[in-house]
Parts: C-alpha cells; sequence; structure tokens
DNA sequence: GAGCACTGC
C-alpha cells in the first residue's frame, strides 16, 4: 500500500506504514485530560450523585484493563514488582488503584499511593477516580502536590502525587511504612525524579536483603545505617511496586527489579503484564527526499492538508517559540490569501507554547464551526502536557529541544536535538484520538530509522548536584554505587561533588555537613539557591534574597502579547536596573505587592499574574523554611551591594566575564543556546567578591585576573 | 534590544 502525496512546493510524501496508535477518550473517561490553566490549586470536593453511579460502574466495566482485572491483583499478590505495560486508553491510572483497594490492599490504614510526572496529572486522576468512587476528594481519595496537599492522614486510601513529592515524602519516611502498594505511572517518561524515586525503592525493597545475611554484628556496630537496612528487611518485604510503561522500557523495568540469580524463572520476583489500549489508526507519511527547511516545509504541509485532505484540525511541532511564531505569522499570511479567494474553509492558525500567555494558550482548546479548520503550531508541550481534542493530522519536523549538561564545563542548555522513535510514535499518536488520523512526517523513513529509541533519560543530562544532595540526604552515602536505572556519567557526578563541597554542602569526604548540608537538602530548591538563602541572614538581607529566590522559580514573568511586544518592551524597561535581572525581579515583586496583588496592575504592566502569585506562594514556603533554621528576618534597606554578594555566595560557581577585555563579570542562572549562547538571569557583580566569598573555588592570579578551577565556556 | 523546550520539589 504505497501512496505518494505531492505538495504544492518540493515537500513530497510517501505513505510508508499504517499504525495503530492512540485511543478514544484519555485513560481516565471524562477527565479532561488538558493541563488545567485556570487554577494554580484545585480541590474542591465532587459532590456524589447517585444517579450516576450505575453508568459509572458500567463504564469502569468496559475499559479494557478491567478484563485484566483478576490477573494483575494475582500479580500483585505473588511479585514484589509488576511491570504493566498500559497502552492509552487502557484504564490503568485510574482502574488499577482501585482494584487494589477493592481488594484489601489499604486495609490497616495502609495507604495505597501512585505517583505522575505532573502535577495537573495527579490532580485530575484524582478527581476522577474520587468521582468513581462516589467520594469526597480529599478524603478516602486525594492528592498531594506542593503547595496543595489534599489528602487526610487517617481517610485516604488512594493517593496521588507527582514524583517529586514521593522523593520528599521519603525524606521524613525513608521506607514508605504508611504505603502498601506503589504505582509509579508514566515510568517510560523518565523525569528526574521518576528515575530517583525507582532507585529509592528498589533499595527499600530488594537491595539490602542481599547484604545484611554477609554482616557481622561488629560491622552492625559500626555501620549505624546497617541497623536502618534490618527495619527495611523486616518491614518493607510487604511493600509491592508496579511500574506502569510503554511497551519499549517494559524489559528495562523488569530486568531492574528482578533479584532472581537463580536462573530459574520461576523464582523471578517481578513480572510484566500487557494491557492493550484502545487505538484509532493513523496512517503516517514521509517525505520522499529530505527537507531542508522544516519552518517553510510545516506551512507547506498545512496548506496542502488544507487544499487537499477532508475535515479535521492540525497539529504541528517544532522545537521553541520563534519558529512556532514564524510559522503562525506566515500561516496567517497565506490564510488571508485564500480568503480573498473566496476559499469556503477558513483557517485559524494558533499558537501554542508554555511562554505564551494564559489568555492565549486558552484558545487552543476552543471549538471551532465546522468552516473553520483550526491549525496549532506548538512546541513539545503538545506532546505530553496538554491534549487538545480533535486533532486528525500531525506535522513532525523529527526535532525538539531538549536540556543537555556539559559535566566538563558544567553548564547546562538547551539544545535543538533530533527527536526519539517513541517521541515519533507520541507525536503521531496525537493525531488519532478521535478517530482515524494522518502523520507526516517532514524527514523520510530512512532518516527515521536512523533516530535512537528513546530520549536520554533526563538523569543522564542533568546537573545532578539537587540530585546527590537529595540521594545523601537520605542516608545515601555512597553515591557512586547508588542503583541508577540509567547511571549518569561518572563525570556529572565527580562535577555535583565538587559543587556540593564548594558550597559546603559536603565535607572533604562527601559526607553531608551538619547543618548546612542537612538544611540545604531540605530547599525545594537547586543547592546554590539553597545556599544563597541560607547565608541571606549573615549579610542582611534575608528578606530580599527570599524574594529573588521566588520570583526566580517563576518562568516567563514578562509577558509580551504578539500584538503589543513594543509597548509590553516598554513596560518591562521600567523595572529594569542596572544591577542586573536579580534586582530587577526584586522591584517586579515588591511592587507586584505594592499594588495589592492586583490583577489589573499586572495586566497593564504585561506582567504575569499568575506566576507572580506562584512566586508568593513560593516565597511563603522558603520563609517557612529560613524560620525553621533560624534565619534572622533582615533588610538590606536599599543598599544593592548586600544582596549582590549575598548571591555571589551562592552562584560564585556560574561566574562569567562580559567582555574579554574588561574587569566586569556577571553571575547568572542559567544558560540557554539557541542560535548563540545566552544567559538567563544576569547579575553584574565584583571580582573580587568571587574571590573573597569563594576562596577554595577562585584563586588570585598574579595580573588581577581569576582562574577558576572549571573550564571557560564563553 | 531581543533573546528564552518541558516538568518538578
Amino acid at each position: 500500500m504505497h501512496r505518494i502525496i505531492a505538495t504544492q512546493h518540493n515537500t513530497t510524501f510517501s505513505l510508508s506504514l499504517c499504525v495503530c496508535v492512540c485511543v478514544s477518550g484519555s485513560e481516565a473517561p471524562g477527565v479532561c485530560e488538558e493541563r488545567d490553566l485556570s487554577s494554580e490549586t484545585t480541590g474542591s470536593p465532587i459532590i456524589y450523585n447517585p444517579h450516576t453511579a450505575l453508568s459509572v460502574e458500567k463504564q469502569r466495566q468496559r475499559l479494557p484493563v478491567f478484563k485484566h482485572r483478576n490477573n494483575i491483583l494475582y500479580l500483585v499478590e505473588s511479585f514484589q514488582t509488576v511491570v504493566i505495560v498500559g497502552e492509552t486508553g487502557s484504564g490503568k491510572s485510574t482502574q488499577i488503584p482501585q482494584y487494589l483497594l477493592e481488594a484489601g490492599w489499604a486495609a490497616d490504614g495502609k495507604v495505597i499511593g501512585v505517583t505522575q510526572p505532573r502535577r495537573v496529572a495527579a490532580t485530575s486522576v484524582a478527581g476522577r477516580v474520587a468521582e468513581e468512587r462516589g467520594a469526597y476528594l480529599g478524603h478516602e481519595v486525594g492528592y498531594s502536590i506542593r503547595f496543595d496537599d489534599c489528602s487526610d492522614p487517617h481517610a485516604t486510601r488512594i493517593k496521588f502525587l507527582t514524583d517529586g513529592m514521593l522523593v520528599r515524602e521519603m525524606m521524613s519516611d525513608p521506607l514508605l511504612k504508611k504505603y502498601s502498594v506503589i504505582m509509579l505511572d508514566e515510568a517510560h517518561e523518565r523525569t528526574l525524579y521518576t528515575d530517583i524515586a525507582i532507585g529509592l525503592l528498589k533499595k527499600v525493597m530488594l537491595y539490602l536483603l542481599s547484604i545484611i545475611s554477609q554482616m557481622s554484628t561488629c560491622v552492625r556496630f559500626f555501620f549505624p545505617l546497617f541497623s536502618l537496612s534490618l527495619q527495611i528487611q523486616k518491614k518493607r518485604r510487604d511493600l509491592r511496586l508496579i511500574v506502569a510503561s510503554a511497551t519499549l522500557d517494559a524489559k528495562k523495568f523488569h530486568d531492574f527489579f528482578n533479584l532472581n540469580e537463580s536462573g530459574d524463572p520461576n523464582k523471578d520476583t517481578c513480572a510484566i503484564l500487557t494491557v492493550e489500549g484502545r487505538t484509532f489508526p493513523v496512517d503516517i507519511f514521509y517525505t520522499v527526499s529530505p527537507v531542508p527547511d522544516y519552518v517553510k516545509a510545516t506551512v507547506e504541509t498545512v496548506m496542502k492538508i488544507h487544499e487537499t485532505e477532508e475535515d479535521g484540525d492540525v497539529l504541528a511541532f517544532l522545537t521553541g517559540q520563534e519558529e512556532v511564531e514564524k510559522v503562525v505569522s506566515m500561516l496567517q499570511e497565506q490564510a488571508r490569501t485564500l480568503s480573498r479567494y473566496g476559499m469556503k474553509k477558513h483557517l485559524c492558525v494558533l499558537p501554542m507554547y508554555a511562554g505564551l500567555p494564559y489568555n492565549e494558550q486558552m484558545r487552543v482548546f476552543e471549538r471551532m464551526p465546522p468552516t473553520v479548520r483550526k491549525v496549532v503550531v506548538a512546541t513539545n508541550i503538545a506532546e505530553t502536557s496538554i491534549t487538545i481534542n480533535g486533532m486528525v493530522f500531525v506535522i513532525d519536523c523529527a526535532f525538539v529541544k531538549l536540556r543537555a549538561y556539559n559535566p566538563l564545563t558544567a553548564i547546562e542548555s538547551l539544545i535543538v536535538t533530533p527527536i526519539s522513535k517513541a517521541s515519533a510514535c507520541q507525536r503521531a499518536g496525537r493525531a488519532g484520538r478521535n478517530r482515524a488520523g494522518k502523520c507526516f512526517r517532514l524527514y523520510t523513513e530512512e532518516d527515521f530509522e536512523k533516530l535512537p529509541e528513546s530520549t536520554v533519560p533526563e538523569m543522564q543530562r542533568s546537573n545532578l548536584a539537587p540530585v546527590i544532595l537529595q540521594l545523601k540526604a537520605l542516608g545515601i552515602d555512597n553515591v557512586l554505587r547508588f542503583s541508577f536505572l540509567s547511571p549518569p556519567p561518572a563525570q556529572s557526578m565527580v562535577q555535583a561533588l565538587e559543587l556540593l563541597y564548594a558550597l559546603g554542602g559536603l565535607d572533604q569526604y562527601g559526607r553531608l555537613t551538619d547543618p548546612m548540608g542537612v538544611r540545604m537538602a531540605e530547599f525545594p530548591l537547586s543547592p546554590m539557591f539553597a545556599k544563597m538563602l541560607l547565608e541571606s541572614g549573615n549579610f542582611g538581607c534575608s528578606k530580599e534574597i527570599v524574594t529573588i529566590a521566588a520570583m526566580m522559580q517563576i518562568q516567563n514573568i514578562f509577558v509580551a502579547p504578539h500584538n503589543q511586544k513594543k509597548s509590553a518592551a516598554r513596560e518591562r524597561r521600567k523595572f529594569a536596573v542596572a544591577e542586573g535581572d536579580h534586582l530587577t525581579m526584586l522591584n517586579v515583586y515588591e511592587a507586584f505587592i505594592k499594588h495589592q496583588k492586583s490583577s489589573q496592575w499586572c495586566q497593564d504592566h504585561f506582567l504575569h499574574y499568575k506566576g507572580l502569585l506562584r512566586a508568593v506562594a513560593v516565597r511563603e514556603q522558603l520563609r517557612h523554611l529560613l524560620n525553621k533554621f533560624k534565619v534572622p528576618r533582615t533588610s538590606s534597606e536599599g543598599d544593592p551591594d548586600v544582596i549582590l554578594r549575598c548571591i555571589v555566595s551562592g552562584f560564585f560557581a556560574n561566574a562569567a566575564r562580559m567582555h574579554h577585555s574588561g574587569s566586569y563579570r556577571v553571575v547568572f542562572n542559567e544558560v540557554v543556546q539557541t542560535s548563540k549562547y545566552y544567559m538567563r538571569d544576569v547579575t553584574a557583580v565584583e571580582s573580587s567578591w568571587l574571590v573573597e566569598l569563594a576562596p577554595h573555588f577562585y584563586k588570585q592570579a598574579k595580573h588581577g585576573s581569576l582562574s577558576s578551577k572549571r573550564a571557560k565556556v564563553f
């Protein structure tokens, strides 16, 4: 079955294969999987309606996962770990926790914990399950995400939480004593925290069992950790783990968690079960020859679809804001031309990326009249984070902007990278949610075959300093021997250990320092921010620093609607100060508070209202931690230098020279690579401060210039 | 003076 579709210009596709991907409805039927853009926090109780009870029960039984119910329960009973390959639309996320509850896994006050990589997923799936059970959200069924704990320590039996939250919980309850079963959902996404949780759970469940028998009482005396492992052995052999993953990774998870070394499959401690989804076919088309410019090819392909294909909305994937805006404006131009020539069917072209102002984001979810074809041009946000219904055609450029980490320079950056096959299939699947669809890949089938099977896990392309600090705080002394599902580069580990040592979080033996390291680990921030906060009392500016730290956690403080870019830039300059971005942010926050957190004021000054509200919440959490550690509330009373020096005390490792000839130096928060390297959140500092505040990290060279232990990048 | 994938604590 080969069909050639020639586009107007030179992007030519051939139909190459027909795969079944994706589904009717989401895994949580009835739940809007869309990111809840309307509120930061949810938690209003769902009222039980007895009239819908029967139909809910019938709906549950119609889900593909239902016929595997007994098998799943049997496997969970018989194996410590069960890997469930649940295709999209199988109903695994909402149903398996309920099966476990009904089978008695939450007896004796135990809790069934289900993790999700994203906050919205945790809250929306919890909402759906509560509704199915006719329960108030927060009672029998609850959720726990940062800033929003909607669970009852006594009543909640099924708890949905973000994977990051589970790792946090392990800091106070390393054995996860309150849980009988943990289900790691969407484990194939391999987020940083899912991977940390996976390693920790293996340690809790399996790893220690083998060492215990080899240790003598004498060793026990000298290694207090050993008593912990005894506890684990006694108490947590009952803990069950379910790993919900895509097909590709199932074997890897199985091998990781299977502790059976006897070679006798009857002694396996891990099992795999596959649950089919509900799928619509998606035809995949490849270009006949490589595309020289995927931005142009995207525009051509949209127009070709519009002219020759039947009804159905279009979703195009690009890598960043700039590309999205460019394609949107090119398409809008073409759409105007079409309407001038009286084409009956209209095009409505909409951009979608995380930095877009809220109102503009919401437009992609609006329904269009039948005479209008919606075209959404999006970044990777549309691959997993949000779902737009009604998409029938997908255009995939084969690229994505990914975080990369260079352990030699200790620089994290964003780089345009070819996607993986798994990612390409996920994108294609977006065309088949409501009916059969088509996916146009702007690359040849040959090039598709060259793509890597799956995306490199975040763990292997991140700065590991926050990870190592948390592991140390969890009592993992030898992080180099921690059982990582995918071990990160050794150089990244070394780099992280060095940075943590320079920050004073670790001593020369790599042990967590007390109190500095212990306290740093408690902050939900990177170690540099934590250090800066903990030092702020000494510098006499904790009030300002806590605001700056909170503001820097918020992306896109300044919004620029595309028809008002000029005035937005003008407003933005009003807040800017010569010292740099950190003090600019401080200005914005203080002005926001002065204007009673008014949303109208934000709109007038092109500021991100919800972002600022989040900064207020983050600030409160950080303030709470500073109080806990008895960091005094002090203010610099308008003196910028103490604030800048305090910033340097945390960020000295991120120092750069503004110009090779000058003594003008800056500290920065992060680096972004587009056409050039850009540093984000930059502040000017005196080079002498670097030597003064981090003498172990910088040394003064002969001619007054600095040399750092790090390789230079810029 | 425009430049900034996406999450998460």
